[in-house]
DNA sequence: GTCATAAACTTACGGGCGTAACCTTTGAGT
DNA sequence: ACTCAAAGGTTACGCCCGTAAGTTTATGAC
């Protein structure tokens, strides 16, 4: 039936891949990780994220993945970590397409932020999920790799903050706290839609969180 | 070496369940709910939850199961309506233990939200985390039966929120809008909080996603 | 007592997974 | 031209999973 020549296992190998140079075995490791993602981005369901999956989709075998991860949620890690860069180079992006009006920037870094969301829902719920995790103290990845990851974003926004409440479009009385309460909102919300796109959500929702969490002056 | 008459199959069946009575076919339909919930909270993982572990942990054959759900998502569905009941009720008691200010009211209820949370992490992850429904059209689970799930506990937020406005305790032109908005506030810190213990919280940060979000008057 | 039937069991198939142990190709340096 | 290690492939083992098909057990109505 088939003409391919499957006699016995599972090399399901579709696309016979070109064997790298020899320094080049690294590069081996972002075709993993793009992947991942694009598994990802296709099934929406991180569970499909499997050694066995990448290595198909790579056109490697399997076994060929401990040269670069010593685990699945070490490729899990690496995807999240390029998801992340992905996030903050959109926000910085968005920022400085917003001109110079603090309120502005703030605004356009917080729409930025959502829309990332909403565009890679299941990149989004990947990040923040924390679903791959729980079986942390087997899985080579620490708490620490985690912690980490959040922490640029936030720190943008905390800057854009304190930017406002220097020129007054913000009441806030502490900045870098309050840019953790506005980031809560924004996952909320982020993360809300995300997971169900069926919800009775109110006009205007992103205002509604916005505008209280980043204490703005009407 | 094992004593046991472990002959052939997985039938690791520790304890041999009592036959139910003619008519009490169902209350295994509650254990097998209690099981999965019980897995859950001590693995924390709900991948953990599956058909065969489920039915090791009852004390029953896995194809058991069958005849009470169609599918695992199903076990999932049930064990979320629980949960939610279970918060409601939660949500309630303390309501009605906060006496008769309504922002005391309001200040309970969010609070026993976060408890909850904190309380049980994977239970709530579970819950709103969205994991086990991407493969929703291949389950038996439809999408009605996910967007109803959080509504009892949303309109009591709105109304504790109306309370609030009509004792002037709130300045929110738009209860019922607002309380998705502080909804999704809390959830924010709640999901986060379930997902990592390490976050640099700031102090008070529950207040300071409250009371704006509820538009608290000073 | 008998016996239909609800409640649950047994067996079995096919598939996916992680990973350990070993083997092959290939290109760079000598 | 020859080697040798880097890069990757092959095979295989053991485990867990969902579920289809048929079978046993014991309860309660007659």
């Amino acid at each position: 039936m088939e003409d391919d020549e499957n006699t016995g296992t599972d090399t399901g190998r579709p696309t016979a891949r070109a064997r790298n140079r020899r320094g080049q075995g690294a590069r081996l490791r972002d075709d993993i990780v793009a992947a991942a993602a694009g598994l990802l981005a296709e099934t929406g369901d991180e569970r499909a994220i499997t050694l066995r999956s990448v290595a198909r989709r790579v056109g490697i075998a399997a076994p060929s993945i401990y040269a670069h991860f010593p685990d699945q949620p070490a490729i899990m890690l690496a995807v999240v970590r390029e998801a992340h860069v992905e996030l903050n180079g959109a926000l910085r992006h968005a920022v400085d397409r917003a001109g110079r009006d603090p309120r502005e920037r703030l605004g356009a870094l917080c729409h930025a932020y959502l829309t990332f969301a909403q565009d890679h829902p299941e990149r989004y719920r990947t990040m923040f999920g924390g679903l791959w995790m729980p079986a942390l103290g087997e899985s080579s990845v620490t708490e620490r790799d985690l912690t980490d990851l959040g922490q640029e974003s936030l720190a943008l926004l905390a800057d854009l903050l304190a930017e406002c409440v220097a020129a007054g479009a913000s009441a806030s009385t502490d900045p870098a706290a309050d840019a953790v309460a506005l980031w809560l909102g924004l996952h909320g919300l982020a993360h809300q839609r995300a997971v169900t796109r069926a919800f009775p959500w109110p006009a205007g929702i992103a205002e509604r969180v916005i505008t209280p969490l980043a204490h703005l002056t009407t």
